[in-house]
DNA sequence: ACTGCTTTTTACCATTTGATAAAACACCTC
DNA sequence: GAGGTGTTTTATCAAATGGTAAAAAGCAGT
């Protein structure tokens, strides 16, 4: 809970008051690798902060391949948030890489939060915005070589390295994961 | 002028009163292709709506290469958000890649309609966000192949084909100018 | 129509990556 | 420790893409 009340603060300031009426809002909820926290034909209807574990976006692109958006660690927020805000239905799935603990608003608590604390409404965008923009600053460069996309990656998320299957990064990197083996072996 | 208010309609509703409001804190301004609207190693002060001409988004790698990030078409917001939010300094450049006639908000103007406007913030972070969503979701797909990205460019922004050099859409779509130009040829 | 300038196309070869298949490895259960 | 399951590595060949260079096409100014 403290993480979350930290991270939290980072994007304003809040009283205890303020703090403790999040923490009545928030409830704790733990998934087992390859859950889903979200999926794609649904609409989705929480919020949550990653106290423990690793998640990755994902969806299927027209041939049935499976793609992997982005990866989401401990200490950030995970949600499709624009499909949340408006109600509709996500063409993505959120799924739990290890086992994981979460802390979860449902929507009606997320949206109670901006009647009752006033500001609430400018953290939870400058969250949401630098949350989109983190992820988008970090996602391989298409005009890059396979190799340099790797090394970037361990440059951004060298702590997922041992966490999560090669196959995962392999999607996320757009290669296949053959490739991406010839590739640790090369720059061994 | 009601191109933008039309925009801005989409994502809440005003009066009028509140609408001219929005009139008197926006200045036209014209810029010539190749211009920048804003440009790396400065701090972001507008926040613009293309009125007319295409934008891109732009950077360079640290092997110096030009990178193409995005397109920004007519009716749509435009602005390196996140740094203009938080006045850091940009590491990307804004640059016109037509003749362009844009609607422009000051920094000050943009804070002040927050003021001045109940439910601007509202209207704002929501703008901001789909904008940034749509961006995202029209990029070009990592594993995909070459041919196949430019198809889905095709799809996404097929008015730009002739507006825009080639040598953009290369950029943007991670291939050389040789290849795209091959790529071209073939699917004739 | 000619000149000079920029953009786009072609061509050639080297390198990277994909597709397929098989082997090696790791992990879990019995 | 044997067997089963899923993951990662290797290997081989075909296809896609990059690098370099040159030719062709488009375009503005005279």
């Amino acid at each position: 809970m403290e993480e979350l009340i930290e991270y939290i603060l980072q994007f304003g300031s809040l009283n205890t008051q303020q703090i403790n009426l999040i923490k009545g809002k928030v409830v704790e909820l733990e998934l087992k690798k390859d859950a889903y926290f979200s999926e794609a034909g649904k609409i989705p209807k929480q919020v949550a902060f990653v106290v423990e574990g690793v998640f990755r976006g994902c969806y299927y692109d027209n041939k049935g391949e499976e793609i992997t958006r982005c990866f989401i660690q401990e200490n950030s927020v995970m949600c499709d948030y624009v499909n949340f805000e408006a109600n509709a239905v996500s063409s993505d799935y959120l799924q739990a890489c290890t086992d994981c603990r979460l802390m979860v608003f449902s929507k009606q608590a997320w949206e109670e939060l901006s009647h009752i604390i006033v500001g609430w409404d400018a953290i939870k965008s400058k969250m949401v915005q630098i949350c989109m923009h983190e992820k988008s600053r970090k996602n391989p460069v298409i005009s890059q070589d396979a190799t340099t996309r790797y090394l970037a990656f361990i440059e951004n998320y060298l702590s997922l390295i041992n966490r999560i299957p090669l196959t995962y990064i392999a999607s996320y990197l757009g290669v296949t994961q053959q490739s991406l083996s010839r590739i640790r072996k090369n720059i061994r």
